[in-house]
DNA sequence: ATCGCTTCAAAGATATGACGTATTCAAGTG
DNA sequence: CACTTGAATACGTCATATCTTTGAAGCGAT
């Protein structure tokens, strides 16, 4: 789900280059300088430019060249952008953010699915939730995270709006991350499976509340182990 | 805040047409054919069909051309994706999905606000409350429109978060759009005012719970006026 | 010395022609 | 009927020429 061809291949090494800080705000490049960097012609360092500009990670202006933009203009929303920052030096606050856009939108999420979510949805949900446990008590942490994921990823999915469905692969890349940055210390905490089964059934029950109190729950324990971790 | 240049000329029309659904999905559009509709040259319609590509709004495939990506991949928290959709026949859909955004995001950075606004957000919170409440009381609604954006956007601000803050914008807009839409009808409710108040106090007195109380009953008040007027 | 105008050059913006390349579709073949 | 093959097509990339904007240097007048 990348963009293609040679400016994708550009975008790729500038982008995370740009969104890990290691070409700082207000640095100025030249287009003659991309394109020998990258061995590349005009027309794709300037394909490549235009998407970085779309996302506001740069401005481009004639006689002065192509500036990075101070952070606080940058598409932060951007899929692109949260994986290049979560691939770099930016990883701790990118990850900090995150686990708040979690606190504020699962359990909202989980209260909306509650009542919108289609039977399928319902049976998805409960089927998932009894596979992550299998998983957590057999210790098998890739089969977990990948139900884990996909557990987060359907609530979101459900509540039928797609502002919410959208931040599931983002929300998947910050459990990705979570797992490989600590190197899975301990097995899945008991107690945290146990909300998991709690949200799939409050949902399935149409317990809007229920759903939304153990879904914070869930993110609160999630965004408490993430700040000891990141001190 | 705009793309610039011919291919920003040419965002400004094809964008709309795309995500209003003027253009539907599935459509694929030839690059010869978009360089005769807005008369520009090749170089000018890749760049912009780029940063299309890069909001996922279309794919572009050799042989085939440039085909309108299916709405469940546009990346629907780019900034001109939503703004694109609040102009056009998506508008209710667009008004919706961010009223539950809010509903989730805004209480929650009031909370925050309320431990890591500085001293200056504080003032400033406090000065918009009571413009605010002047306006209001002299039914001045361009003003209490303008104060009314600032208000929320500070406090996104002020929770700390650069996620929740970027959403600063987007509230705005749709707070723009929703007076527009119904017209003004009615001068604003003196409860909703006296919330905002609650809120700007609670967050000067740190008290994260009040102020995220408060904020609940504002986004819920609009949420629901919305409901009523989209039926 | 400072202000304001002119001039120049740097760098991006646009247009265009040529060629490369993947992909589809259909004709042809067994 | 299935498979192969080839040609047409539309995007992808490169190279070059020209235009436009704009920052900065130069220069004269006050």
């Amino acid at each position: 789900m990348e963009i293609q061809g040679l400016p994708g291949r550009v975008l790729d090494e500038l982008g995370p280059a740009i969104a890990s800080g290691e070409i700082p705000e207000g640095a100025v490049l030249r287009g003659e300088e991309l394109e020998q960097r990258f061995g590349v012609s005009r027309t794709v360092v300037r394909e490549a430019v235009r998407v970085l500009e779309g996302m506001r990670l740069v401005a481009s202006r004639r006689r002065v060249g192509i500036t990075v933009q101070p952070k606080s203009l940058w598409d932060v929303f951007d899929p692109m952008v949260i994986r290049w920052r979560l691939a770099g030096a930016d990883r701790s606050a990118q990850l900090r953010s995150l686990g708040s856009l979690r606190m504020a939108v699962e359990p909202a999420a989980a209260a909306l699915a509650a009542t919108h979510a289609t039977d399928d949805d319902r049976r998805q949900l409960s089927s998932l939730a009894v596979e992550l446990t299998v998983a957590a008590r057999e210790a098998d942490l890739t089969t977990f995270l990948g139900h884990d994921i996909a557990f987060h990823a359907l609530v979101l999915r459900a509540s039928g709006n797609e502002m919410f469905a959208h931040l599931g692969d983002t929300v998947g890349a910050v459990l990705t991350g979570r797992t490989e940055y600590h190197l899975m210390p301990h097995q899945p905490e008991p107690y945290a499976i146990r909300l998991h089964r709690e949200v799939a059934d409050a949902i399935c029950g149409g317990d809007a509340a229920h759903a939304e109190q153990a879904m914070r729950t869930i993110v609160t324990g999630a965004l408490a182990e993430l700040n000891q971790q990141l001190g």
